[in-house]
DNA sequence: GTCTATAACATGATAGAC
DNA sequence: GTCTATCATGTTATAGAC
């Protein structure tokens, strides 16, 4: 069950429950009564805030990323360009996964939710992912420079596999912690199985 | 637009029409209606071969588990206990790439249209699931006896978001063959980006 | 095995009162 | 900013004819 905490404004309140009811159930899994009934109002209401259900998807989507590309910046800030390539590697892994893990669920709704869309809808967010893409690609070209170009963007995918699948096991409240998970993630990535 | 080839029973069409209209637009972006429509049939003639849509879901993620587990089967028997780790692993993630990219929608559903499903409709196929999962549990188990049971798991979960995310970005028809995939996603995972 | 017709209900969206 | 009431349509599922 969706419990929003009330001390919000109406829209933030409705976005905050698509948000988690997108990452559940996906964008055609949920409807605008379930939306309005976690948020604390009746469907009719959020047309007062959203013009329709795929304006919504798209701005939780939208909120998300903005959060993502923060966390990345963030983590740029706290690095030196001498810094080897496994403490920048790390850094990074470890900056994406609070985000999707500890964020809220702007951020995960990114990695469950945004192949549950049609396809028009889905093209209206991809200029935002692009975005994020992009910044992964340019520290890929800084840290693996003698990577061809398309050896890099196939690595890379790589790395978002496995950091956007763990959204589908990963227990925030199970054994393994965030760190942990960001630190494996990271090493099985630079050195492999065979550590 | 899902065209399905007529020289096949009632049952067969459905299935194949629903299959890959799961796998487009997920569990709840699907009608019944559209697959009757994909299969040649009326909406009503579908619950003459299924009770239900999650009867029929159920069926097509069933249909999938059967030929992944033929194809891990098939990859067994061609291999020898003695080959090396590299061969044995490249032999397996090939034929689980080949399964979800070249065995039609069904495998590819397992993959892309699990989780769009509600919780009850998967809850029913996880059992079908979690054989297939031992057989890797099983293979790593042979292949990485080093390893920690703890770890192990989580290089398994590792090396099945590297594979099934592709799902998400690989284009058969494009310039990476699943053959070079393969490679390119086992040698990642056995030694890492510094290769 | 497929059809038509329809039941029973859910859905996104709108209009106007408060 | 939220409500109620409602529209128009879409949804799964059923019943009975062919």
């Amino acid at each position: 069950m969706v419990v929003i905490s009330p001390e919000q404004t109406g829209r933030q309140r409705v976005l905050d429950a698509a948000a988690q009811l997108f990452v559940d159930q996906g964008y055609a899994g949920t409807t605008l009564r379930q939306i309005a009934s976690a948020a604390g109002i009746k469907a009719g209401s959020i047309y007062h805030h959203f013009d329709s259900k795929d304006e919504l998807f798209i701005a939780v989507l939208h909120d998300g990323i903005i959060v993502m590309l923060d966390a990345f910046e963030t983590s740029c800030s706290a690095l030196d360009a001498a810094d080897p390539i496994d403490r920048q590697l790390l850094a990074h892994v470890h900056a994406h996964l609070s985000a999707v893990f500890e964020n809220g669920p702007y951020t995960t709704a990114h990695v469950a939710a945004f192949f549950t869309a049609p396809d028009d809808v889905r093209r209206q967010v991809v200029p935002q992912r692009d975005l994020y893409e992009q910044r992964w690609n340019d520290l890929f070209k800084r840290l693996l420079p003698t990577l061809s170009s398309k050896d890099r963007q196939l690595r890379r995918l790589f790395l978002f596999g496995v950091m956007n699948a763990s959204a589908e096991w990963f227990d925030r409240n199970g054994a393994l912690s965030v760190e942990q998970l960001a630190t494996a993630i990271t090493d099985q990535f630079l050195n492999g199985v065979a550590t």
